[in-house]
DNA sequence: GCAAGGTC
């Protein structure tokens, strides 16, 4: 009879297609990996009854490194390593699966590669080509295209085989050549200086890796904006009304913040003249909270990261220990989206026996599954979901891993939350303000799904037109905060967001940078660089590579994809970016003084360190490094980092409980009183430098934001975050920070500005002696502070 | 002793 052998890519993979295509009578045996069983049984292919024989590999079974010739780190010069001649082989833990290969294909007239149909899946399935067609040349070799492991899927495979892609294959060859040779060349060289230099321990490899080093670069990178940050001062107002009632509304400005604080204020003065607030609009609609979508990989990571301060590392651990388990379905996908032939009702009615969610689930039965599918299929796995209910014990790390993929699913096939939600639009003296409630109807996947959140507000009844008195309005500093550390969530974001890794990668190259001692998880569980990292993405930013950045690995990504449609050579793409590297080698070890110069920050001059532990064999001092001529000088310099807004208001302190306006009856509204004012005068020492308010020297900045006050002076407190010291320097001789007692509140602001004469309301447009009137902010005659154009043209 | 990519 016609024998067929079928490869797929792991051990699963192979008896699922085998158990569908055979409709459960495959039978199995052992091949010599016992990871790796065979299971066989009739079909009808080719016109013909054929005996199919399944088995499988684990993944690559090859690998990709230097001859003996270049083994030695202390001989062979890491440049050589550009073009050092490279061999594949079977590595030593695919042996036995070779083996099983090798006999089985003799006893076959045709071979089917099943293995994932993405790149390396194509490229893995030439692996095994290649091994198979070593001991029987002529063996005819198809590939089966697939997208999910069902009957359906798997059967329109072996009725529309194709032939495998030669392509696809060369562009992993490509990549695969090409990290080795970069990451060795790379690594050998600044391992072996950084040791001889500055006495590094010569058990500690100081890596180079086209995804570890990008990766520790987003690190270092969000580590020096916040470093760099220049804190900057904004304005705003915010309103509270408080009704007799006593039900309590916040009222959040339109224009949100200024960073002027000179137009705020006149606008806060031009509130005050007339704080009377009228209802423009009240709106109510419905609002849904969506449930989350299937899940993949990349999304359990960061949710087990944030939910459940699990690492990626340790979340596929046990991701892959409960997929063994047989308790949920293959955990590295791309896929987020649940394919028609997958029964959804199983394996929810798995679920209805548990105490937590058992009740939810069978609602969910009743209803109906939903799933809320994202937009991504790797045509090769299913969402994780969960399998089975598991009859055993689980360990702790497995229990909360479990439920938070439960949970999700169930959650995934519900439906999403409904709330009512109500937004109020007041005006103030033309300024606008929004407050906006929340009440929820449905809690619907939140009942199941504790890791989101949607809070309720409650807001007073309003009337449309209705007019009332704040009991509150502030002017309120605040100042621009430094952009947080990345968590691993918002690191495994950046990494999928720039193609660095693969779903299946991403928590071991963030696993690799701290092994390397590259960077560090602080308490707040986010991201910090160590002296060592930061000295290496300084020194190679100085030398203006961007070796640390992932535009090079975005660059590569973009001339595989080109391999893969046909419009690229493999060849050429490889020759092109070797002579690239090399160059890039030749003149970062040229000026390799950068690097020694960034380190030299955080360790210490070279010879001025602790001597390395005991003295292993080192390279000649004598080598090659550092003495090449530098051919192709760089350019120099790296971006001024982004500096990111982050708005954090800092209330001055409200010393009176009572409100300083109480709200009157509508027919007859009483104005409130006028703040009573008191100015502080400041003491200036002998340079004019202002103390602040811990009675310090305050610190002169300059503004650097675009804007109207670009390159304009201030003063801040130097040394005490706390103190929310503010004073133009122009403006700072006389007064520079004024306190003002409103009612019951207490605000300052800087700046010596009009105070006393603009905040006496007046009662017509001329004064008393009959002159015409001047601007109340700018002096000018011929027009009032409302259309004051000095005031518009900062807003 | 080096990379990144599969998977057990």
């Amino acid at each position: 009879m016609h024998r067929v052998l079928n490869v797929a890519e792991k051990n699963d993979a192979a008896k699922s297609l085998a158990r569908l295509l055979s409709k459960n009578s495959a039978s199995m045996r052992e091949g010599f990996s016992k990871f790796n069983k065979i299971y066989e049984f009739n079909y009808q292919l080719f016109n013909q009854p054929v005996q199919m024989t399944f088995t499988s590999v684990s993944g690559h079974i090859m690998n990709c490194d230097f001859t003996s010739a270049h083994n030695s780190w202390a001989q062979v010069d890491p440049v050589v390593l550009f073009d050092a001649p490279i061999q594949k082989k079977v590595t030593d833990r695919a042996t036995d699966i070779e083996k099983t290969l090798k006999r089985e294909v003799a006893r076959c007239q045709t071979l089917i590669i099943w293995t994932d149909c993405d790149r390396e899946g194509e490229n893995i399935g030439y692996e095994i080509i290649d091994l198979c067609q070593a001991v029987k040349p002529g063996i005819k070799v198809y590939r089966a295209r697939f997208s999910e492991i069902t009957y359906s899927s798997a059967a329109r495979a072996l009725s529309n085989l194709i032939q495998p892609d030669r392509r696809i294959s060369a562009a992993v060859d490509v990549r695969q050549e090409l990290d080795l040779r970069i990451g060795a060349a790379f690594t050998r060289f600044q391992t072996l200086r950084l040791q001889r230099l500055f006495g590094f321990d010569s058990k500690q490899v100081i890596s180079y890796g086209s995804c570890q080093f990008p990766t520790l670069g987003f690190i270092v990178e969000r580590y020096l904006q916040r470093e760099n940050f220049i804190r900057e001062p904004f304005w705003k107002i915010a309103v509270e009304h408080q009704t007799e009632s006593g039900e309590f509304c916040e009222f959040t400005w339109e224009r949100v913040r200024l960073f002027e604080h000179q137009p705020c204020l006149m606008i806060y003065d031009m509130i005050m003249d007339e704080p009377l607030a009228k209802v423009m609009d009240i709106k109510s609609k419905n609002k849904s909270k969506w449930r989350p979508a299937a899940l993949d990989t990349v999304e359990m990571e960061k949710l087990a990261s944030r939910k459940l301060r699990m690492t990626g590392k340790k979340t596929m651990e046990v991701a892959e220990k409960l997929y063994m388990k047989g308790l949920i379905s293959y955990p590295r996908t791309e896929t987020n989206i649940f394919p028609n032939e997958i029964n959804l009702n199983p394996l929810i009615q798995n679920q209805v026996g548990d105490q937590r969610w058992g009740a939810f689930a069978q609602r969910v039965l009743n209803d109906g599954p939903h799933p809320r599918n994202g937009k991504n299929s790797d045509k090769a796995h299913p969402p994780i979901h969960p399998t089975r209910y598991p009859d055993g014990q689980l360990t702790e790390d497995e229990n909360k891993l479990y439920e938070l993929v439960v949970r999700h699913f169930l959650a995934c096939v519900s439906k999403d939350a409904q709330g009512d939600e109500t937004t109020i639009k007041i005006e103030i003296a033309n300024e606008k303000f929004n407050a906006s409630g929340l009440i929820i109807r449905e809690k619907n996947y939140l009942e199941v799904y504790i890791y989101d959140k949607w809070s309720e507000k409650s807001l007073p009844l309003y009337d449309l037109n209705q007019t009332f008195y704040p009991t509150k309005i502030e002017m309120v500093q605040g100042e621009t905060t430094p952009p947080q550390l990345l968590t691993e969530a918002d690191l495994i974001a950046l990494m999928e967001k720039h193609g660095i890794g693969t779903d299946a990668t991403h928590a071991e190259h963030i696993a690799k940078i701290q092994e390397r001692v590259y960077t560090k998880m602080n308490s707040e569980r986010r991201f910090e660089p160590e002296k060592l990292g930061l000295g290496l993405c300084e020194g190679y930013d100085k030398m203006g590579h961007a070796l640390s950045k992932p535009f090079l690995r975005a660059e590569l990504e973009s001339q595989l994809k080109a391999i893969c449609e046909g419009t690229a050579q493999p060849a050429a793409v490889l020759r092109e970016q070797i002579d690239k590297y090399r160059q890039v080698f030749i003149v970062t070890a040229a000026q390799i003084q950068k690097l020694d110069d960034a380190m030299t920050k955080y360790f210490g001059a070279p010879g001025q360190n602790p001597p390395p532990p005991p003295p292993p064999p080192r390279p000649p001092s004598s080598g090659p490094f550092g003495d090449r001529t530098n051919r192709n000088q760089p350019p120099n310099g790296r971006a001024n980092a982004p500096q990111n807004r982050q708005p954090q208001a800092s209330r001055v302190p409200n010393n009176n409980n009572n409100p300083p306006f109480r709200p009157q009856q509508q027919q007859q509204p009483t104005r409130p009183a006028r703040p009573l004012q008191q100015e502080q005068i400041r003491p200036t020492n002998s340079s004019g430098i202002p103390k602040c308010n811990c009675n310090t020297d305050a610190k002169e900045l300059t503004v650097k934001k675009d804007g109207p006050n670009r390159g304009r002076s201030f003063f801040r407190c130097g040394n005490n975050d706390n103190c929310n010291f503010f004073a133009w320097k122009d403006e700072s001789t006389t007064t520079a920070t004024t306190t003002f007692q409103t009612g019951g509140n207490t605000y300052r602001q800087g700046g010596n500005h009009q105070s006393t004469s603009s905040r006496k309301r007046r009662s017509s447009d001329n004064d008393e002696d009959g002159k015409q009137r001047k601007c109340g902010l700018c002096k000018e005659t011929g027009h009032t502070r409302r259309n004051c154009p000095s005031l518009n043209s900062f807003l």
